[in-house]
DNA sequence: TGGAATGATTACTT
DNA sequence: AAGTAATCATTCCA
């Protein structure tokens, strides 16, 4: 087998000293003035280059570069397309998701981070957000504006090295592939910026929903209304403050707050309620003097919606401190009859929570030793 | 302005 | 999965 053939050396650049054979001593000349282009200033330069592009040896020099080009085989880097870049991806999704990438559109804007946070009523989200809506429209704005900013300097940037390479094609030549590797060159750069500022932007839309749309930080009181409905339902249930799920839909929907907000506040009342009873005694009166009366006026079996009644024989754990309860005393008084065979035919009350709140004498501020502890649904 | 009240979250238990 | 207990973060009020 024969041996493949050598690869030619690339021939050096001609540098100061053109090779003599084949060029004679103009085209040496010129070589040297366009070597010599690099140490002068721009004025010089430009005086020499009009020289040069006047010089009568300029199409025999041309083709002489040409010809050492095509020797050379300066090969442009073969800039493979960039894979789409992950990063670059989800900065541009998240800038989609966040209304930032596109036009400011009415109404639009905090939408998604509305929805994600729970609680309050849909007026307050409204309120709440619109803060967060102007300023995210700050951000678009900015980033918009900076957008277009670097989109303008990469256009008039690109144009210019544009027709500098142009110019210089009259004296070297300068393929359609050189530029067009060029621009490309300066694309990646200024889309290395666009990435930069993309970052910043969701960087800034992030802290900006952390501050304004974090549902702990934007926690609000609830309603009056609400409020007062559920702490009917837990005064009135105390022997079993546990409503079932469909007693938590019918409460959140009556006091305008969601299901999981029904859950949170019936879990921090439980466990505030137990931890200090004495503190709540007149709130539970309150309530408890309220719901009595309701119910009176409904008339026995006027409170659909409350399955959790407690059991006989597991009675609320407290003394009912104000009067005007004699019905519910009574009612008590009934339940302290144990059903034959004692079972409980109500939904099983949490033992922990039974435990935990039996009445201590020393917790009854009413110190109404004749009263029995009553749930005041029973 | 400080402390109490309160809604939400989290780690853990049942 | 629902509840408890501890804690956080915010709001309210004297």
């Amino acid at each position: 087998m024969a041996a493949p053939p050598r690869p030619v050396p690339p021939q050096p650049a001609p540098r100061r000293r053109a090779p003599a054979a084949p060029l004679g001593r103009d085209t040496s000349d010129v070589l040297q003035q366009i070597m010599a282009i690099t140490d002068q200033s721009l004025d010089e330069a430009q005086a020499r280059k009009h020289a040069l592009n006047c010089h009568r040896m300029k199409s025999a020099l041309f083709s002489v570069l040409c010809e050492i080009k095509g020797n050379t085989a300066v090969s442009i880097r073969h800039q493979e397309e960039d894979p789409p870049d992950a990063q670059l991806l989800r900065l541009d999704n998240m800038l989609l998701a966040e209304g930032v990438s596109r036009p400011e559109k009415r109404g639009r804007g905090a939408a998604a981070g509305a929805t994600a946070t729970p609680g309050g009523c849909p007026n307050d989200n409204s309120i709440e957000h619109s803060d967060y809506r102007a300023k995210l429209s700050q951000i678009r704005q900015i980033y918009h504006s900076e957008l277009e900013k670097y989109e303008q300097a990469c256009r008039e940037f690109t144009t210019h090295v544009t027709n500098l390479l142009r110019e210089q094609s009259r004296v070297r030549p300068v393929s359609s592939k050189e530029m067009e590797h060029m621009v490309g060159i300066i694309h990646s750069k200024f889309s290395a910026i666009q990435r930069q500022l993309k970052q910043s932007t969701c960087e800034a839309v992030m802290t900006l929903r952390s501050r304004l749309l974090d549902a702990r930080r934007k926690r609000r009181n609830f309603s009056k209304q609400a409020t007062e409905v559920l702490n009917e339902y837990f005064y009135s249930h105390l022997s079993n403050p546990y409503p079932s799920e469909e007693t938590k839909e019918e409460l959140a929907r009556k006091g305008g707050i969601t299901v999981s907000q029904v859950s949170n506040w019936f879990g921090n009342k439980r466990i505030r309620y137990k931890k200090n009873t004495g503190k709540f005694q007149e709130e539970a009166t309150m309530y408890t003097g309220k719901t009595s009366t309701a119910s009176m006026a409904r008339g026995p079996g006027g409170q659909p919606s409350c399955q959790s009644t407690a059991s006989p024989g597991s009675c609320g754990p407290f003394p009912l401190a104000s009067g005007g309860d004699m019905v519910l005393t009574l009612r008590t008084l009934a339940f302290l009859q144990p059903p034959p065979g004692g079972a409980c035919l109500q939904t099983p009350a949490h033992s922990s929570w039974q435990r935990a709140t039996t009445p201590q004498p020393t917790s009854s501020p009413a110190g109404d030793s004749g009263s029995f502890n009553s749930d005041v649904s029973n």
